[in-house]
DNA sequence: TAGATTGTTAATCGATTAACAATC
DNA sequence: TAGATTGTTAATCGATTAACAATC
């Protein structure tokens, strides 16, 4: 990653930065430190300055972050300023719930329009947004520059989707169906993988519960461990 | 990592292997190679062989991975052969798609009831599952032997509620609300960071729409980059 | 100035990959 | 046996953390 990019898991910590940010009162010229941010979001303080400095140059020396400039820089870094244009494909509880949660304009993205094949949806509106016929997705998006696509379908469904977006001209993908699609180079793909999640836990309990077996299963070594033991980092425990 | 446990991204991938497996015909006795498995899901071979092995010894060499002994494996570790008992608490959008959504019993989960505090709600059922006061959320779980609890409250509410769920003994948690919560010792909080997702893309956008900007902001060198432009891996591209 | 806090360079740690050994 | 494929050990790569330098 010696290039000038941004680690992807930096890139990942910076909207949880903004959305904490936004909680704060937000009183003309005050600053927050490093410390300050790190113990709120269980992160190490160093992690936090780094990713900041990424991003930022509102760090001050002896003050700390200045609250409003960060936010301004973070929002401007993660192009929240221009709004995404984007549709939802699949009306089904899953898609019904994402076009009904406000909290998405927070994020930059506008879903204008979602797409079933079902007839008996099509036609109608989910809060003001059209349901239209799938058939009609690739012109739509080219017509009204579509830049996201949200697949909310069947696994079976979601590569045909997929390549009618890619047609469309739709070049980021947010992905909900649990199956690894295949797209052309210069079109992002992003996987909202909930199995990975649920592992996670499933795993936890199991250990938790039975300690001592897992004989066959565990590699060498014995002590049962979940991977994020150490407290600080991603998955969040105490700290 | 070196007690013998299983790495925290090896652990993230075992569900897409299953759920991959699952699609294919079961056939007495069928195999399928290491290769197969990584080029359907956009994976190194290496990284599949060695994720494999860490949970099951179903792979002969010159044969490949016997799919229905992998398959069995897999769900063991993973410990989906026992059903979690989970709740959910908040019934608004999402919790009511999550609560709809059939798909999480593959993955060993059972949501056996709802908990929310509006009194229009309470009382009601969804797909059978009753939506119940959220005072006598404690003493139910603890009755009931619950063991997962999902959180899909407003922010300013989940911590209030995970405390609840501590206190009734639920000792795995999955949070949907954009906030990080503290819980004690041995809690596993797992949060689904939507917004991470969404930075993805709206930063993949923003690279491909003005490549040469980015001044101020950006580090040093120049290359606009997106982390996962190296093609296999997490993010998922055409490969 | 002295102290607090940010920013950066070097060391550590963990995960992925490459090269090879084992085996049906 | 020879060839294909898994499994493992060593090398690489990337991300985190620790130690320090810079600065208001």
């Amino acid at each position: 990653m010696e290039t000038g990019g941004i680690s992807k898991l930096t890139l990942q910590r910076l909207p949880t930065y903004l959305s904490y940010l936004r909680t704060l009162p937000q009183e003309e010229g005050a600053a927050i430190s490093a410390a300050a941010i790190a113990s709120a979001l269980g992160l190490g303080e160093v992690q936090v300055r780094k990713d900041l400095a990424t991003v930022s140059d509102a760090g001050k020396p002896k003050v700390g972050y200045l609250i409003a400039d960060l936010m301004r820089d973070l929002e401007h870094f993660l192009g929240y300023g221009t709004r995404n244009r984007a549709v939802l494909i699949g009306v089904g509880n899953l898609g019904l719930a994402l076009l009904s949660y406000g909290g998405f304009a927070d994020y930059g993205l506008n879903i204008v329009a979602a797409f079933d094949n079902k007839s008996a949806l099509i036609g109608s509106a989910v809060d003001g947004r059209p349901v239209l016929d799938i058939q009609a997705l690739p012109a739509f998006c080219q017509k009204e520059k579509i830049q996201i696509g949200i697949l909310t379908v069947p696994a079976s469904a979601a590569q045909g989707c997929l390549n009618a977006l890619v047609e469309g001209g739709v070049r980021a993908v947010w992905n909900f169906a649990p199956v690894h699609l295949t797209a052309p180079e210069g079109v992002l793909v992003q996987r909202e993988n909930m199995a990975s999640s649920l592992a996670l836990l499933s795993y936890h309990l199991k250990q938790a519960e039975r300690p001592a077996e897992n004989g066959s299963v565990q590699p060498r070594g014995a002590r049962p461990r979940i991977a994020d033991e150490k407290t600080k980092n991603g998955g969040s425990r105490h700290g």
